[in-house]
DNA sequence: CTCATTTGACCTTC
DNA sequence: GAAGGTCAAATGAG
């Protein structure tokens, strides 16, 4: 991983926020860890001052958040986060069709017209999901389905309901796996730009188990309200609001990615010591035993990949995940 | 009536 | 030309 600079002229700043929220976000995994190795304790002492696991969680999601905004904010102000973050070229006069349908019938432009309206979006980020649920916490809208080649199951294609009224980008593919035909793996394209993202940890402290979300959601996004959904169902309409993991996956991949560069001193090593720490906790919580009780436990392998050719290679978050190894 | 899904056609990429 | 991705008219559900 090249360490190119993310800040080009000292917004210093947005530096020093990033990393305070960094930074805070840690501390509360601390916290959050420093309580499920013993949670007897917790549960027992309600006079503890110490924060909830779901206050924490909610502290993390918001100290992501809070980064995931500075960054997207930089970004929108013209600063490169080092990663193509949907520099999508396929945005263009045409991306919203009714835009500039100026009252005009509905009907099909002729061929022509509708020529390089859109393109396959290969510089944007893409992950993949393994999951026993398409749910996430975004409202998608399926725009088409297609049977794929050597594919027993057709693949769904989603895109992000706000994509008109906010402009969001975001799209996911849905296929049905053949091994597992209870899987189905999720594909998600572009970040998602919409504010929905950011109103979750609202919805987090839901009383719903701790263990519910954080077994059915990746890692990093807990704010969902772990409800679980018929799989089926879950495919063929895709209306209720999910869990979401787009923004919060490719935050950890560009923060993990800047924070390489964010600093020259050693400071930085030991802001992932925890988080490293804290994916093997989690890791343990995601494990199929302790969420059996759960019949939609999701054993859930991510990987995000980045199709543009300067992309990263491949990163991993499964269990074995190591920021070091970035 | 509004909004989501279905589905065939169209478009881009390889 | 094949395969995959997207569009939008038709249709259905609430």
């Amino acid at each position: 991983m090249e360490t190119t600079h993310p800040w080009p002229e000292g917004p210093s700043t947005t530096r020093n926020k990033v990393i305070k929220e960094l930074v805070e976000g840690r501390d509360f995994a601390t916290q959050l860890k420093s309580i499920l190795h013993k949670p007897l304790e917790i549960t027992r002492d309600h006079a503890s001052p110490s924060p909830s696991p779901h206050e924490l969680v909610s502290k993390i999601l918001r100290s992501f958040t809070e980064t995931l905004s500075v960054l997207a904010s930089s970004c929108e102000s013209g600063e490169v986060i080092h990663q193509n973050l949907a520099v999508s070229h396929a945005d263009s006069h045409c991306d919203d069709p009714r835009s500039d349908d100026s009252g005009e019938s509905r009907k099909r432009p002729t061929p022509k017209d509708r020529r390089g309206c859109y393109k396959r979006r290969k510089t944007t980020q893409t992950w993949t999901t393994v999951s026993r649920t398409t749910d996430d916490d975004h409202a998608w809208r399926k725009y088409g389905q297609k049977e794929i080649l050597n594919a027993k199951h057709p693949r769904s294609y989603f895109r992000c309901t706000r994509k008109y009224d906010q402009g969001c980008r975001a799209t996911k593919q849905v296929q049905r796996m053949e091994e597992d035909p209870q899987m189905y793996q999720i594909t998600y394209i572009g970040i998602h730009t919409c504010k929905d993202t950011l109103k979750a940890p609202q919805i987090i402290m839901e009383p719903d188990p701790w263990e519910t979300y954080i077994v059915s959601n990746p890692p990093d996004t807990m704010w969902g309200n772990g409800k679980q959904a018929d799989h089926d169902q879950a495919l063929s309409s895709s209306t209720t609001p999910k869990i979401k993991q787009e923004s919060k996956e490719e935050a950890l991949s560009d923060l993990t990615d800047n924070l390489s560069s964010l600093g020259t001193d050693n400071n930085n090593s030991y802001l992932w010591t925890d988080f490293k720490d804290f994916d093997l906790v989690e890791s343990a919580i995601m494990s199929p035993k302790l969420g059996s009780d759960n019949g939609d436990v999701v054993s859930t392998m991510y990987s995000c990949t980045e199709t543009a050719s300067h992309g990263l290679d491949l990163c991993h978050f499964d269990g074995d995940f190591n920021f070091d190894d970035i």
